[in-house]
DNA sequence: TTGTACGCGTTATCAC
DNA sequence: GTGATAACGCGTACAA
């Protein structure tokens, strides 16, 4: 396997006879080359598959045209799609996608931030919990453009894109009402997350608002998983005066929910309907069918590389933030609440 | 928000009144500087919170310390668990992962790759179906180190590492046969696919051992899709004399398949096993309880990552091949066979 | 219209 | 031990 050499701009300057910069001008496509000049210079670059460094340029121009994406877990389903949609606008800007997966674990992301900020990326997205940590706060503040993601803090004046906040929870809500359910479980998510905060705060906004049932003992607190549903499970089965319907703050949690209730002999809706969170893709099949609020990740990704763009490119434009809407999906897991 | 510029080893130089190289020498530990300079050095890199930059130490290297990854899509969870797997080697090596879907395109995997190689990445991991593209082989020949995944090419002589085999399947047919299946029928995914296609042959290899039924009419032609499942219970249910067993290449299709059977009046397993590929995370709830082959994706990206780590360092070495073994996960889509 | 010279931030080489 | 200088590959102001 010959270890070719990289071909340079400098081997076309050679080929054609050129000067480097005549070579660098023509194939910029500035105006100030004759036609001919530049033809002869396109062919012998295509001869020699001269491809310009972008190693080289990013130096030069300070500027990488690259952007790093900060993450929990790809290997979670709502971080890929969320990623995908990152991509989809980052790649069409022609920018290329620097992904680290910090499992949210402080020391990984402080050290994920710092290699892409060595990097040059021309900005970052983030996803992330740690955002009062003062390494983070530090690296922030040295001006790199930046959208935080379904994770803010008030201290900091950054682009913001998120969804959740009340159009999903709310509707569900009157929805769930309307069957005739007064007495509503939530299974949080972690609360260390503030995404994870301000659903349960909606929730209960909502029930306050709505004249639900409001005993504190209704909530029970989780995580973002399958295990967190199947525990959660045990939780409100053995409660005295059991919920009718039970809303999760997420997908995977509902479905373990509700295998859990039903290894306890609780069916699913008929003795407690069940709400979920995400609409992953498998929430459609029969054998789920699970009714829940959607969230369009790939488009919140979308969205923030949108902002993240944007920002590139006006450094000091005010701080935007975009909520985007979500909403019902009513499925199989609800039903009239029996009344007993 | 100031637009602080970046500082540099000559800021770090001009504060400690030393020479650049000096400082470089300093912060690279190596031996030749005074220990006393060098604490000089480093203090005074803290104080200004001097970081080198990758970029131009790219430049100098002529080596990134990035590695690019060439998948369809992560939004699909497989391919996200097999990101997952690379990122963990590749930033334990120090080195940040490149992103880029091409959805199987073979345009914007062209494009994928020479941005990946005009970054100057120092190794590449690809997914793709496109091995024989013309321009991809032009590419892949410059001698950039490369680890093919789950495809591959004969007259390719790269790195591969994959899975799915013999053991799996071969293992499940076994399985099946001992519950009394005879007429298995197998739903491919998209036969441009390689690994696809070795999934099939291997299928038939051991249709053909075992002595089951090898007839043409029970090999249905699909993709990896729940919708490719769906349709594919058409097929299956239609046929005059069904198949009391269904293999299909991957979860997402067997559940697919399940539901559309279901759909037609047909029970699995009561009516008819089904057999999956992949064990996604929720092949385990009840509601699924899918038997099938697993793949361990995460595994398959970190053997990638490990190999092309490993080529980097030494890229003359001969190619190497590693098979991840699979083995089947039993569950409840799979009973014995209904005599008739 | 084309060519020259310099700088982007590092590191390696070679004097001192 | 430390310092000056060149080179990595590119873009650009300026001179010709």
């Amino acid at each position: 396997m010959a270890e070719r050499r990289r071909v340079t701009i400098k081997d076309v300057a050679r080929e054609t006879g050129l000067a480097v910069s005549t070579v660098s001008n023509a194939l910029a496509g500035k105006p100030l080359v004759r036609p001919e000049t530049r033809e002869q210079v396109v062919e012998a670059a295509r001869r020699l598959g001269y491809r310009a460094s972008l190693v080289a340029r990013s130096l030069r121009a300070q500027r990488s045209y690259a952007i790093g994406v900060l993450i929990e877990d790809v290997a979670n389903p709502s971080a890929a799609a969320f990623v995908r949609g990152v991509e989809d606008l980052v790649d069409r800007a022609g920018c290329t996608l620097l992904l680290a997966n910090t499992d949210g674990d402080v020391d990984r992301q402080v050290a994920a931030m710092q290699v892409l900020l060595d990097r040059g990326v021309d900005g970052l997205v983030m996803i992330s919990q740690h955002l009062a940590d003062e390494r983070i706060r530090e690296m922030l503040a040295g001006g790199i453009p930046t959208v935080l993601v379904q994770r803010r803090d008030p201290e900091l004046d950054f682009d913001y894109v998120g969804a959740d906040n009340s159009d999903g929870i709310r509707e569900a809500l009157r929805y769930v009402k309307g069957l005739g359910h007064h007495r509503i479980g939530y299974l949080t998510g972690p609360l260390v997350s503030s995404s994870a905060r301000e659903r349960l705060r909606t929730f209960r906004d909502g029930v306050a608002e709505l004249g639900l049932d409001a005993s504190e003992e209704l909530v029970c607190h989780g995580r973002y998983s399958l295990d967190a549903g199947l525990e959660a499970a045990g939780y409100f089965s053995g409660m005295r005066q059991r919920p009718t319907c039970i809303f999760a703050s997420n997908d995977m949690s509902a479905i373990g929910l509700i295998q859990g209730l039903g290894e306890r002999g609780l069916d699913v809706p008929a003795d407690v309907s069940i709400v979920g969170l995400d609409d992953i893709e498998l929430a459609r099949i029969k054998a789920i069918d699970l009714t829940t609020i959607r969230l369009e990740k790939r488009e919140i990704g979308a969205e923030a590389a949108r902002l993240l763009l944007r920002r590139v490119d006006r450094p000091d434009a005010p701080a935007r933030t975009v909520i985007l809407p979500t909403r019902l999906i009513v499925r199989g897991t609800t039903s009239p609440c029996a009344t007993r």
